[in-house]
DNA sequence: CGTAAACAAGCAAACGTTTGCACGATTATT
DNA sequence: AATAATCGTGCAAACGTTTGCTTGTTTACG
């Protein structure tokens, strides 16, 4: 029977007391006698009252909620961290409003338009792929909706982010191979324009050099992540003319597509050739060809390190604290090694 | 620099006219002169006014929110129907709320409290698997929140809901084997309370019979959808004295675990035995060992449906129109097969 | 020219809650 | 016993918007 939801005013008439007094009452507010604090208490169980959420929202200039925008939810790094950012938003009674961009800067547009109209508190973005002017983060800015970023980063001063140092994981990852032996090490890198992507090619280079292997730009190509994108960059590598034996390749999926590419070209995959990718995925263990190894970058820790940030963040906000400065955590990418079989 | 949104009445002030007037002039209102009109959506680009949403949700008793519960995003089923509920939900203004239950009714009942206490307008659910009561659902039907459950609907009468047939696609799956020339075709099943198993149940049984096959119990087995359940019913039809040459597995994630115990085991996956399985997993293409067919159940179109369902429902709810019923939609599921390479 | 119709705009209430301030009543202090 | 401190409660404003009703002004018509 769709009973009107009660209200705190109707509690006050009941108990000829004025509404004041009923709401400091449910607060458990010292200036209210226990008395009459244990009737309100009473009869608003009784009547099954619920605070109207919606009055307080706009009371209070304040929705309690946080919007996340990020690419896609398919991807199982994504996935990951929102289960990261909801169990660490629902512990400090937060809510989260979830948006896919799919890698387009349009769509991520809109959604920031929306959240904004929606008055979410903040917001924790990981960037679309094909974002390449960031306006339309500085509207929010200005609108003192703060923004944490994560994984995916935008190329901008001034900003709060959570990362992931792939520099230390790519380093793992080279010195994993050249152990086993491997002397010609491909790159199979994203976009050039990627901070990730700079990252990995730091930490190759790097991983090189201490392993006193000479730096070949040839054996580095970048893909845009697309499967053609992947097919093509893999095809780069695979003609160059010293016979690569192993590819550390950008991600799982880049990887998925190296391989499928390579088993057609009668290259064999773990045998021929080697991979070692970045992310974890989860069916790793279910492929027909699967990569030696995967640097994990840990996306639960992320959503999580990255709604905690956020979430101090507004704290200062409310008690209009000047910000002391940007908050950045990085953390360090782990190699794991999958059992061969 | 953080200025503070202009309201309504500032532009009021400006203009020396009414709140009133200046919030029909906005909205077009037919009363007000197309001079000041005019005025006022000039003035209000100008200061970059944005309706306050809080107190507009607030005024009018309505969120324009809708909330969605479901097991996890990871699975691509699901995060496939998000697309669906989101596109569906932004071209009609409405925002998505997203919680995953992870699967455990208590957190179900969590995220329902929650979703209450944030006013959303309507729920779409897919219920946890280990969800046995369903009060926390009578809760918020006599709080007047319309739910619309899809995929996984509870057992309940009176209820809006959107599911894929089962039936069709199993027996689809059941006459491709057929026509493979396999005879002794097992059915590796989900819990057996859950409808969508009886649904299987019911197709693997009807196409026995159009092929003139009998139905045998023991070809099957139900699994609790953990891995350790999904091998041991796996086990229960490999052991059978009748030797089963093709399996219906539950979904692709169950498909997954049994190929890789049957190989442990063994049994060459896809020349001993073959597999059909439901939800056309992604990555397919890449596994080791794949199914030979899949059962689309079209997330995205069941989302999309489900959305415009409630959003129905949500229209009646505002005309206060009595409602005539109970929505059902019900898809055809569609056997997809796989390029056997 | 007088009356009715059409047009433009304003007033004020309502939505549910919180909170600074004021007030009366009780208790404590000297 | 008078004054001060403390306690418990109420008043009223504020948050930003929408909307039914009223009022004043212009236009149209016979």
């Amino acid at each position: 029977m769709t009973q009107k939801q009660p209200t705190i005013k109707e509690i006050a008439k009941k108990l000829n007391i004025s509404v004041s007094s009923v709401s400091r009452a449910l607060h458990d507010h010292p200036s209210i006698g226990l008395r009459t604090r244990l009737r309100v208490q009473q009869l608003a169980k009784e009547m099954n009252y619920e605070p109207n959420q919606t009055a307080i929202f706009f009371q209070q200039r304040k929705t309690f909620t946080i919007g996340v925008i990020l690419p896609h939810l398919s991807e199982s790094f994504f996935s990951d961290a929102i289960s990261g950012i909801e169990d660490t938003a629902h512990k400090n009674s937060y809510t989260v409003l979830i948006g896919q961009s799919h890698d387009e800067m349009e769509k991520e547009q809109q959604l920031l338009e929306s959240m904004k109209k929606h008055r979410v508190d903040g917001l924790i973005v990981s960037i679309s792929k094909n974002t390449s002017s960031y306006a339309h983060f500085e509207v929010l800015k200005n609108a003192n909706i703060p923004i944490v970023y994560f994984d995916r980063i935008p190329n901008m001063p001034d900003i709060h982010y959570v990362a992931c140092n792939m520099v230390s994981g790519t380093i793992q990852a080279v010195n994993y191979l050249h152990k086993k032996g491997h002397r010609v090490i491909g790159l199979l890198n994203g976009p050039e324009k990627l901070f990730s992507s700079a990252e990995r090619l730091d930490g190759y280079r790097k991983a090189l050099d201490k392993n006193r292997l000479k730096y070949d730009p040839s054996l580095v190509a970048n893909s845009d992540l697309t499967t053609e994108g992947n097919y093509e960059a893999t095809k780069k590598l695979l003609v160059n003319k010293r016979r690569v034996t192993s590819i550390v390749a950008f991600n799982d999926y880049v990887a998925l597509d190296a391989m499928h590419y390579a088993q057609e070209q009668k290259v064999k995959v773990n045998k021929d050739i080697c991979f070692v990718s970045y992310a974890n995925f989860p069916f790793a263990k279910y492929l027909r060809y699967s990569p030696m190894a995967s640097v994990e970058q840990f996306p639960y820790i992320q959503g999580q390190k990255a709604t905690e940030m956020l979430l101090e963040l507004l704290k200062k906000n409310d008690e209009s604290e000047t910000n002391p400065g940007y908050y950045k955590i990085i953390l360090d990418s782990q190699l794991i090694i999958y059992n061969q079989q």
